[in-house]
DNA sequence: CTGAAAGCGCTTACAG
DNA sequence: CTGAAAGCGCTTACAG
């Protein structure tokens, strides 16, 4: 009687191997092996789990579910997997989950408001416990629908104010780089903003705004540009502020590294070359960012850390806790592409007119 | 008696509401809309669909699966998630498993054995009907093991001979830079490998090193360098090749993008402009390549289809069908980092050099 | 300390 | 065409 396949020995089976009832060999493989507290006589208990250790039983964790109406599964959605920032979370979230005995569903949205709806009822009609949510959008009214049908959820990558969330404390980290960048001596700044429905491109370039204000600069609206996260918006957007008419800015700070990579492309195609000609500041340091021609500052968020702490956040809202939102400290990493000053007078040129 | 949430409401709570009895409502509901078959009135039907669809019912898949003994589940496991080339293939799991109504779990063996393991044993304890495996030893003693146990199983991305796989046809990407290679000039070349146990490595540098032998090149061992996949792996390579005591490449493969992407931050510290001084083709035409700073070339797999076909021929075994391994054509795609012909008499210099 | 019963929500032969 | 029963593999009061 060895197990072939999980599911090939059940509890009657073992009951029955050692002439036992099979509520007994449950009640035992059930308690934790420290806790004997009377639930089986220690001898009894032994032989019960010497026996499934050596026939490698585990329980169907459907039988059990449908007994105890919890699937220790947990539902995770994110705007897309090939977004390595979302990837890197839900490594975070797999390794939290595997610890504390869950499994997890993971699903891409595309960020797109049908999708998002279905997958969550897909989810929920494999009655996961609770949802972490990494694709909120700041109008998201389907919070309020979830809070209503009881669903226990909390946020992760995004926050929206009201609801528990596991993010980076992305204004600070948007204040990090105005910092950064007025120490430089930079003062005519663009920001390329992400798009406005996610609280990370909202808070980062909000972040950036209100330091870069108090230290005394000024920065237009135009001069902050709502685009895709990814490399090809970056791309654009930074290639729309290049060619813009008036005084073309000395730095970009781009709320996320592979909008700063396509902006980079951008500026080099417009002859400038940068970290030179051009400063540039990305978000989250990806694994990409030092390892660039030119190596990208960026802002380091604990990507993988948020992955945890959302899990055991909504590890604590199933236990009933109250739980409180976390925001984790970014930290500015400075590289070669804004590693240098401006001169006050300077003026950004293209490389060609050198 | 609305849905506040899936699971509310069950197959007895619709039957006493008609007046019927479960079993009736549920030979309704399991059967498809069309096919009435004699399984019930179609009176009685419509008023049963009618109300399940206002109430929102949705079966338990837990007690499906109990009784069914299928879970409708599917296991993937990858090195990385956090690698776009897996992130990108499984979004193509995930369509897939969602058009075909499986949902599915997946998790990150971090190409560790133990780990490859555990997280499989994790799989099927949870009843997976299947499992995708994306990360797949060429030592792998494990799959074996898995076919020795009746796990239904397919593999994604690294093929074995004598299990069915969906991949891309790695052997005639390698070649189709050989022979570009070979065409712009190049006589001597270098390949970043990647993993010895990787099949797509070893496909790929096999493909390419046969290709230019047969059109009269020559590669000696040390000029194929094993590394890691990553950023970091293709920059150490390049850095062993590029400070090698013999004559110096004017072209690198690299079998990996990211590695490649790390090769050119290599070639930049040894003072060479990639698309000038040497060449580098990268592999799988990621969302980068195209947007770096200079552009790189890359074979495009299709990474996304190759997800869908991973689905396709698991399910087909599901089936019981006798499934091939599925090899889907790699295209070449040229641009500026190898764009430019290579003199005969040309020696690889450095910028500073010249 | 252990057994026996009930039941979680389904599906599936089997009657009628 | 519909009903009644059995059972998937577990857990959990309740007895004894």
């Amino acid at each position: 009687m060895t197990d072939i396949r999980p599911g090939s020995v059940t509890l009657k089976d073992l009951a029955a191997e050692l002439g036992l009832h099979p509520s007994t060999v449950s009640r035992i493989l059930h308690g934790k092996a420290d806790t004997a507290r009377g639930a089986a006589a220690p001898v009894t208990a032994e032989r019960v789990r010497d026996l499934a250790k050596k026939v490698g039983y585990s329980p169907d964790p459907q039988a059990t579910s449908l007994r105890t109406r919890r699937t220790h599964l947990l539902g995770v959605i994110v705007p897309r997997l090939s977004d390595l920032v979302l990837a890197v979370m839900y490594e975070g979230i797999d390794e939290a989950a595997d610890d504390a005995n869950y499994s997890t569903f993971v699903m891409n949205s595309r960020d797109d408001t049908l999708i998002q709806r279905r997958k969550m009822e897909i989810m929920l009609s494999r009655r996961v416990d609770g949802l972490i949510i990494g694709d909120a959008h700041l109008d998201g009214n389907i919070l309020d629908e979830l809070t209503e049908r009881k669903v226990p959820f909390v946020l992760m990558n995004r926050t929206i104010a009201g609801f528990a969330s596991a993010t980076c404390d992305d204004t600070l980290g948007g204040a990090l780089v105005a910092q950064h960048l007025w120490d430089q001596g930079h003062r005519d700044v663009s920001i390329i903003a992400g798009e406005p429905y996610a609280s990370t491109g909202v808070d980062r370039t909000h972040g950036f705004v209100s330091r870069f204000r108090a230290l005394g600069g000024t920065i237009p609206e135009s001069a902050i540009v709502w685009s895709r996260f990814d490399t090809t918006g970056g791309h654009t957007a930074a290639d729309s502020i290049l060619r813009g008419t008036h005084r073309r800015p000395s730095a970009i700070f781009a709320v996320n590294d592979f909008a700063a990579i396509g902006a980079m492309g951008a500026a080099n195609s417009h002859g400038l070359h940068v970290g030179r000609d051009l400063a540039i500041v990305g978000f989250n340091d990806t694994s990409l960012a030092a390892q660039l021609p030119i190596a990208l500052s960026s802002v380091r968020s604990p990507m993988h850390d948020i992955g945890r702490v959302a899990v055991k956040l909504l590890l604590g809202v199933l236990n009933g806790d109250a739980v409180e939102s976390v925001k984790l400290a970014p930290v500015l990493c400075v590289r070669d592409s804004s590693d240098f000053t401006w001169e006050a007078g300077q003026e950004a040129v293209t490389a060609r007119q050198r």
